[in-house]
DNA sequence: TCAAAACCATACTGGTATGGTATACATTAA
DNA sequence: TTAATGTATACCATACCAGTATGGTTTTGA
């Protein structure tokens, strides 16, 4: 019940991305770097993201990241779906999964489970790097 | 990000014994049997369920198991504390863990999922098996 | 008193996912 | 054409998950 190592990274290098000005490109080395990120680890789950079009990717010399499309585009729950795939808190709330319990749609465990998942859903999905960023940039200000 | 096979199990075996009449006690090899439990496997989870006041044991011949305090008083979150501990669906949301990354409590991705993860625990806690039970009677009353 | 029916406790096991590394390759700027 | 980058695939050690095995203890009742 708990994301992975790899999407955490993946929240920061994002993140990091959006903090960027408009045309801006980083180097892996350099974020792995700031976001204390294992540089060859950092390879892999870039790919995911790039896949997923949140990333950009510029090879050769002077190459790097950034981001694939606008900050304000991107949500949590963007990022969590390009590197774990799409959210299923249950088994049997897997898309084309039928519930193991033999009652299958009558169970009501699964049904309340069901409701919590899309809220929680809906709760990652409005919150996008747009906003993060701005947020991490005041406390930055103030604090640091 | 999913719940265990375990926690799963859990899940049918109380609302199970919500649905015994008063006093009613049930032995492991027919909740095992009823809900497709691996046998074995069952005795693992209920000393979980037991060790959380969840369930009662009855030991010796005629022994079994009953609900250890009223069904109305058990929720969904009850049952995933007892099987998985507390839910933490980010690393740095456990309990006296600090933030991996360094900024700490600057970082805005970590309070975002903060606030999310309070809103599912906050859900999970309000589903009280003794509802679950209702329903589960309402639909087969119908359906089955 | 003792056997059988039940639960209790600990340890083990095979499979799979996680977190991370290694190797070889492709692209690009200078 | 070389060095700095990213790409792709394969590999590895460890930990966790789901389940099993073994050897108890407790209780009933003949």
């Amino acid at each position: 019940m708990q994301l992975n190592v790899a999407t955490d990274y993946a929240f920061r290098l994002v993140l990091n991305l959006a903090m960027l000005s408009e045309g801006e490109i980083v180097n892996g080395h350099a974020i792995a770097d700031q976001e204390k990120i294992p540089p060859r680890f950092l390879l892999k789950i870039v790919r995911f993201l790039t896949k997923a079009g949140i990333v950009r990717s510029y090879r050769g010399v002077d190459g790097g990241y950034s981001l694939g499309k606008p900050a304000v585009g991107i949500s949590l729950l963007d990022v969590i779906n390009a590197m774990e795939g799409p959210i299923a808190i249950h088994r049997c709330l897997k898309d084309g999964e039928d519930c193991n319990k033999t009652e299958g749609h009558l169970c009501p465990v699964h049904q309340a489970l069901a409701v919590i998942q899309s809220q929680m859903v809906d709760g990652l999905s409005k919150v996008n790097f747009d906003r993060l960023a701005d947020e991490y940039r005041k406390r930055r200000g103030k604090n640091g």
